[in-house]
DNA sequence: GCCAACGTTGGC
DNA sequence: GCCAACGTTGGC
């Protein structure tokens, strides 16, 4: 059964204009250091998945488009890479600690900021709403996912 | 720049 | 295994 998430990312590293100039508008979601959100790509995510793709740390916070999970997991390149931020020593490629995946853009929407997202009861559950929330990776209730497809992207304007 | 939240590290 | 200190995230 197909699942849903939420998936964060910088625009200045890599936003969502990034992601359609790739072929196949496909990037390899790299730089994930966090067990638990390591452990959704591992464990649960399937090829088909959809996936919000949200802006954060940025000037406008919000869901910028929609994707799809586009592979399994697999080992994350950079971890092995001395020079990247991400490297892990402790890492070899023999037992790799981190793994992502691909998330296809399915399409760019308008930007359905964080304020939207909080002005409708459906999503207050939303973990990305919750205050200190950091979790880079979070599942999305089918619920949630289509109030914000048909009532947020479809629906207005 | 502030600070809430929370994951990670390391001494014991 | 505990837990204080530290580091990071991310909205504001």
């Amino acid at each position: 059964m197909a699942r849903y998430w939420l998936m964060k990312t910088e625009p200045g590293v890599v936003g969502i204009d990034d992601v359609l100039a790739m072929p196949k508008k496909t990037v390899d979601w790299w730089g994930v250091r966090n067990y638990q959100a390591r452990n959704f790509m591992r464990d649960q995510m399937q090829v088909g998945d959809g996936v919000l793709f949200y802006h954060s740390s940025c000037p406008e916070p919000g869901i910028a488009g929609l994707a799809e999970v586009a592979s399994t997991a697999y080992p994350d390149r950079t971890q092995f890479d001395p020079k990247s931020a991400y490297h892990d020593p402790k890492s070899t490629p023999e037992q790799p600690r981190w793994v992502n995946v691909d998330v296809r853009i399915v399409k760019k929407t308008r930007l359905v900021g964080l304020d939207e997202l909080r002005a409708h009861p459906e999503l207050a559950n939303m973990r990305v709403l919750q205050r200190g929330n950091r979790l880079s990776i979070t599942p999305v209730d089918p619920a949630e996912w289509n109030f914000i497809v048909e009532r947020l992207i479809k629906g207005r304007k």
